[in-house]
DNA sequence: TTACTAAGATACTCTTAGCCA
DNA sequence: TGGCTAAGAGTATCTTAGTAA
């Protein structure tokens, strides 16, 4: 993929005529140091969450699971 | 599209010779019944995780995120 | 029947060259 | 300058037709 054309390219997928393929926004989540989720979120509460939740170690996301499964009992 | 051609479009998706598009994979996500970003997990349990945090409505984010920021505050 | 593949058809993005504000 | 675009080049996937397991 050239540099130069870089702009272009960007603008493409601003302006919805083309759509980067995964590898390419893969590239582009490292650069931006978010998670692929970001990109899929809807709303701006979501894309915090994803990339709070991805920088997490895997126990804190065990706490968050099980966090998760008590909200849904307390709603039963 | 073309449903004839599902057995072989799948295959190849295994055998990591052609990787769908995103289009391609929102109706994948779609007819699966998973978040995008379950796609893109690296584990089980963040893959869990994306799943049930989908299905939550606003105010449970909410609370989620203010979990996490709790999370962290408690490790300073 | 199901899993899988080669190869051509097809459709997409990338790149260039250049215009417009 | 930076934002934006048309159009051809290039490169990917989709589809078919078919073999193997």
């Amino acid at each position: 993929m050239e540099e130069s054309s870089a702009s272009g390219r960007m603008n493409h997928y601003e302006k919805g005529r083309h759509v980067p393929d995964i590898s390419t926004l893969r590239k582009l989540a490292t650069a931006l140091e978010v998670p692929m989720s970001y990109f899929f979120c809807e709303d701006d509460l979501s894309a915090e969450l994803a990339i709070k939740i991805e920088k997490l170690p895997k126990t804190e996301k065990e706490k968050l699971l099980q966090f998760i499964e008590n909200l849904q009992q307390s709603n039963e």
